[in-house]
DNA sequence: TTTATTTACGCAAACGTTGCCAAAATAAAC
DNA sequence: GTTTATTTTGGCAACGTTTGCGTAAATAAA
């Protein structure tokens, strides 16, 4: 019934020669006479021979594989990240094993450990937002794991990483803002410990700064986790709305937290931009198709995670280890919609 | 540097038995003394022993890994799925390889081709649009790899299956349409030959007869890589509105399409539902924050991916081979938005 | 012819497991 | 106190590779 795929063993034996043989001779050593090569290579393509990786990896003790730990696979930013890491991967010969922390910081250290369990060669990573403590991943590292965070990073870990310019389209959208007459514009993020939320309110404070006005703290708003729980989003923008110190316009750090805006002034029937415009990162293609279309900073994602992957290949590849670490840091394109349409004075 | 994972030998050398002794106390063989077990246990709770998944694989032929091909993984529908199919594999302790067709034959070959290379144990698939041959699946089967298909399935191939209710959906959305007094409905859909096209045909025929309306061919329109192509969507679109026959709603058969139109309709500034109405399968969850929010069949994509894996997981894990295959066919739902609203007569 | 050199290949160990068989060690039966 | 049964353990091979080392045969130099 199941047909067993030719071993170097049948190979050899077929042909009268020793495995050893066949091992050069399919590695094209210099060893093996050059009749005995074609004669061997002839035949391994004959019975379709594919080495075993799995026999190779217990050798090599090199498995191939690279681990990834996301928030959540289906959301898009995510996606299309995994999208380019599976394209790299694939390219190198590697295998990419995915798991999800569901923002969650039990989650994510047993998806720590459950890579390293599998025997990976190497991880990416982008940390949930419950994330405070990082020994989950310092512990890989010191076990030989190379790891390369993306996005979301650990700041003060070492290693590469890839982001995008977080700093740079805050500011350009709070800025876009600010030439369309907003002025109390509230920024919608997730906690404050998080890398890219960080980044991201430098960038808006900076513009402010620039217009000379100072952040208003109640108009800054957390979701501590992303906007994953229910009506987590809809009760901090109550808070937010339930005031007598409304916004004018909301900058959502993410693609979930900016949609859940849309959502919440769909439901409460506030009309975007004429009682609030809405800005914010997302990663859907289809922002242009949104009640208005929406103002947004787009992240190259799929690159991003085609350079993470590249970057951990690169190490895991490299004969020494590397003492320089790179941080990849990508343009943010803005893609101008009718939800921040200029505010008539 | 690297701190190596401790292995039975080293288990067994510091502990002064066999890794035979070793290997069966961990695995609580009755052969073994409850003494030994305990000491062995104990001490290897200690070193934090894991068994090295490659040696298993080796020595037991199963890699605890499955194989996975879909067309595109930042297309939402199969995001999802993905996420289902990840969270049941986690769950079996399997690993999930990941593959893309990009709607392409020849790319769905060479996974097919690199998955078997890989040693799977088992494979899900969803064909690409361009697929007609299936003979690299066979392959895998006549090779002991069971494959579970799923959405797009291969219908005259053997094994469990994992589908909508395609046929329902489109009659669905169909009749709602022809409730609403619409009566020239277009279909835009994948290739004929994909199994979902044929079955979400079937239902729109079906719909239309029970209104007594013969099919008109003309607004019948087939995009043949599922709109992956520049303005190929687009072009088909144009063949159907550049014409006297109108159309005066649209059924698009896929995610991708009906977004694809909504498009169309908002560069020539055709107005949804009062020019046309729009309708279609879709899996975004924001239809409902789109302009006008789309009357879209939704698919439970994620339950899809694990129902799918599981029945995969269940088919390698079974002592003999099935002879009966399952076929679940999932329900759809309905969701109404404003971009079928009833037409005026 | 003998000795050195090259060429071409085979042997065996190793990677971390498990499974089979046989060998101790212990317990039971006579 | 021997024989037999039972429990507990160890040794070895195997999974499919790669690789260091050894060596026979072929060729070249003496």
């Amino acid at each position: 019934m199941r047909f067993e795929a030719a071993t170097i063993k049948d190979i050899a034996k077929a042909l009268g020669i020793s495995t050893s043989t066949v091992s050069r001779a399919l590695r094209d050593s210099y060893e093996i006479s050059e009749a005995t090569k074609q004669l061997v290579v002839d035949y391994a393509k004959n019975v379709n021979y594919k080495p075993n990786p799995i026999a190779l990896s217990l050798k090599t003790k090199k498995s191939k594989s690279i681990g990834v730990i996301v928030p959540e696979i289906s959301n898009n930013f995510f996606s299309e990240v995994i999208n380019g890491i599976e394209c790299a991967a694939n390219y190198y010969g590697y295998n990419v094993i995915i798991t999800q922390s569901f923002e969650s910081y039990e989650n994510e250290m047993d998806n720590a450990g459950f890579l390293a369990s599998r025997s990976i060669d190497g991880c990416l990573a982008s940390v949930s937002t419950q994330t405070t403590n990082f020994s989950h991943f310092t512990d890989l590292q010191q076990r030989g794991f190379p790891i390369v965070f993306f996005d979301r990073i650990a700041e003060n870990l070492e290693g590469h990483t890839v982001t995008i310019d977080n700093e740079e389209g805050a500011y350009e959208v709070t800025m876009h803002l600010l030439r369309n007459n907003y002025r109390k514009i509230a920024f919608l993020a997730d906690p404050p410990n998080l890398y890219i939320t960080a980044k991201r309110f430098e960038g808006y404070k900076k513009a402010l700064a620039r217009y000379g006005i100072a952040v208003d703290e109640s108009l800054v708003k957390y979701c501590y986790h992303d906007g994953m729980l229910d009506n987590e989003a809809e009760y901090v923008l109550q808070e937010l709305f339930n005031n007598d110190n409304k916004p004018d316009a909301v900058v959502g750090s993410t693609d979930k937290l900016t949609i859940a805006c849309l959502r919440y002034f769909k439901k409460y029937k506030i009309k975007v931009p004429d009682e609030i415009a809405l800005t914010g990162f997302s990663n859907l293609d289809i922002t242009d198709l949104l009640c208005p279309s929406l103002t947004v900073v787009k992240q190259p994602a799929q690159r991003m995670g085609k350079l993470a992957a590249q970057l951990l290949i690169k190490t895991i590849e490299s004969k020494r280890p590397l003492t320089e670490y790179e941080n990849l840091v990508l343009p943010v394109e803005l893609k101008i919609g009718e939800s921040s349409r200029p505010k008539l004075l």
